[in-house]
RNA sequence: UGUCUUGUGGUGUAAUUGGCAACACAUCUGAUUCUGGAUCAGAAGAGUCCAGGUUCGAGCCCUGGCAGGACAACCA
């Protein structure tokens, strides 16, 4: 993928803050002109839309400044990590379109180098090890607005903490007994600076270096180094990593033996309405079984959203017309659903199909003649063809499509009324067939032969055309509907909710008795279409049963659900 | 009574570094169409958090406020 594919959207920028900042630097010749970016989660989850706007950033910047940008996994915490999360980001991240190429990093492909610096700091005088509980270290740190006190280990001698540091590597002390932390200023105003805890004991088995290691290193004294061993140039995290920067920069500067040094930059993460966001608890709502998996199509995972229907395509455009800053912000997920709608209109297949059928007959039709008619496949993409759609007697029509008591501004079938099936013929309501409960049934419609293919030869119009499927050869599919996940607008992120509270009941609606045309089954390689009006939609990856089973992608636009209410 | 940081239509971003506040989404009209989708045309909506200052001229510079966010995990 080149530059040029991401920005073949014309009216999206491209720039931001950060090419602002990077331009600056390679204009004052810093770390010989090279831009070097990485992408760095945490394997304890899957990717989910705000990941894509990083990913996006990441690689993106490495492609229009023709560097490099790696793929690394910041897996220095065991008892949250797996390796299916390393798997599924790195077909999410190649899903997006995005290679790394060869540059598949992780935080314990360094545990040694870690290691060796740690010591070089306790060599140094900087680095001591203490012996408090988490509590008392915690007590200890002060708060905000009060200095903190420091630890009674503080002054042990160089060979003790040594010999303390290299026990702790070699299990003689139990989880949570002793950390080593660096020394540096229990009073700084900035929190982070109050001796940070380097290392931790944690005895569980890593997913890539097994039991070798009991001692693991904590994001801060990791992260940094990372990006130097790695030449980044460029680490660009999020916001709330603002006030890391400045102990980020001290470890870059007792480890640094030239003139190149990597640079945080932070952006702000995305929010969107009616989105949560939080790892965590989309890891709660998969253990709680609120959801199906981490691919549930209601989830805002990257493979939810692949699974609903999403194009990459869709979602780099989307992160383009985001854009990059430092105001924190809420985003409308009416920009995702638009994204996709774009995409999706010009290069996916259209298909009649039918969410809730209402019978037909057309009562001057033969009997049991089945004919075959033209359809396009894309009217704004000539090269996709056409296919013949089977017509009958009987058809099923939208539910919707027809009103028997129409409002003004309903120009769809009612009783009398001549409407176009689209690709077909004119017809006419004749009659209404009714159940015992006054329920419209079926309708009678007589057809006029003349308007084949559905044009009038004496040229009268018609004001709405309308999809239908044919009886008979009509191929039977499960629908669901995807509504919003969370039903507020701004679940936001960070505080505790009831996730009973927020989520939307009736955000999945199995629609078991739909019909579609029988092109869609024939079509294998088919995964997704547009149903007539009635929006985008996704074949099931998953689905186990003979019967075809649809996403909709997004939902219809507010002015229809309007219209439809009248 | 701290440190860092952010304030531009409803939402998200721009503004050539001091020159008529622009674009997208959303909203509302209208037109057109063999989908009321899409498309096209148009409308409404901010005077840039506030108060001063510099300047012919300030969203951009200066001073002082106000409001929001992040930071007190042995998470990342």
């Amino acid at each position: 993928m080149s530059e040029k594919d991401l920005n073949e959207k014309e009216g999206i920028k491209t720039n931001n803050f950060i090419h602002q900042l990077i331009d600056e630097d390679l204009k004052e010749g810093k770390n010989d002109q090279k831009v070097h970016t990485r992408f760095p989660p945490e394997p304890n989850g899957y990717l989910h839309i705000g990941h894509a706007k990083s990913i996006c950033l990441n690689f993106g910047t490495a492609l229009k400044y023709n560097g490099l940008c790696n793929l690394r996994f910041d897996d220095t915490n065991p008892s949250k990590e797996d390796v299916e999360y390393v798997d599924s980001i790195k077909e999410d991240v190649h899903w997006l379109g995005f290679d790394w190429g060869d540059r598949e990093y992780y935080a314990s492909d360094y545990f040694d180098k870690l290691y060796a610096f740690a010591l070089k700091l306790i060599h140094e005088g900087k680095a001591y090890v203490d012996d408090q509980s988490a509590e008392e270290i915690s007590r200890q740190r002060g708060t905000v607005n009060v200095p903190g006190h420091v630890s009674p280990f503080r002054d042990r001698t160089i060979e003790e903490n040594l010999d303390l540091f290299d026990r702790m590597k070699n299990g003689e002390f139990e989880d949570g007994s002793k950390v080593l932390r660096a020394k540096i200023d229990m009073a700084s105003p900035n929190m982070m600076f109050r001796d940070p805890i380097l290392y931790r004991i944690i005895k569980t088995t890593h997913h890539r270096t097994g039991d070798k290691w009991c001692i693991y290193p904590m994001y801060d004294f990791t992260h940094g180094q990372c990006d130097y061993w790695e030449g980044i140039t460029h680490s660009i995290c999020t916001l709330e990593f603002e006030i890391h920067r400045p102990l980020y920069d001290w470890f870059i500067n007792q480890l640094k033996d030239s003139d190149y040094r990597p640079r945080q930059i932070e952006f702000s993460r995305l929010n969107l309405t009616y989105t949560m966001m939080s790892k965590r608890k989309l890891l709660e709502l998969v253990q709680k079984k609120l959801v199906k998996g981490w691919d549930d199509p209601r989830m805002p995972t990257i493979c939810g959203l692949r699974r609903r229907g999403y194009t990459p395509e869709s979602i780099r455009n989307f992160a383009e017309r985001v854009g990059i800053t430092k105001n924190d912000s809420v985003v409308d997920v009416a920009l995702l659903e638009h994204s996709v709608r774009e995409d999706l209109n010009k290069k996916v297949q259209r298909v009649m199909g039918v969410i809730n059928p209402l019978k037909v007959v057309i009562t001057n039709y033969p009997d049991g003649q089945i004919e075959e008619l033209d359809a396009v496949n894309n009217p704004e993409d000539e090269t996709m063809g056409t296919r013949k759609v089977p017509f009958s007697k009987e058809l099923y029509i939208e539910k919707d499509d027809f009103m028997e008591n129409p409002p003004r501004k309903f120009f769809r079938l009612s009783p009398g009324r001549e409407v176009r099936l689209r690709y077909a013929y004119f017809i006419t309501c004749q009659e209404v067939v009714k159940d015992e409960n006054g329920e419209v049934v079926e309708l009678h419609c007589t057809y006029d032969p003349a308007t084949k293919g559905g044009n009038a030869p004496d040229g009268r119009k018609v004001k709405s055309t309308i999809h239908w499927v044919s009886v008979p050869t009509a191929v039977e599919v499960e629908v669901r509907l995807y509504d919003r996940l969370f039903n507020v607008e701004d679940p936001s992120g960070d505080k505790e909710h009831d996730f009973k509270e927020y989520l939307n009941p009736g955000s999945l609606t199995v629609l078991p008795k739909c019909y579609v045309e029988p092109f869609v089954k024939g079509s294998k390689s088919l995964d997704k279409f547009q149903f007539e009006r009635l929006g985008y939609f996704c074949v099931d990856a998953d689905s186990t049963s003979d019967k075809l089973v649809l996403n909709r992608t997004v939902g219809l636009k507010d002015a229809w659900a309007k219209a439809n209410k009248n």
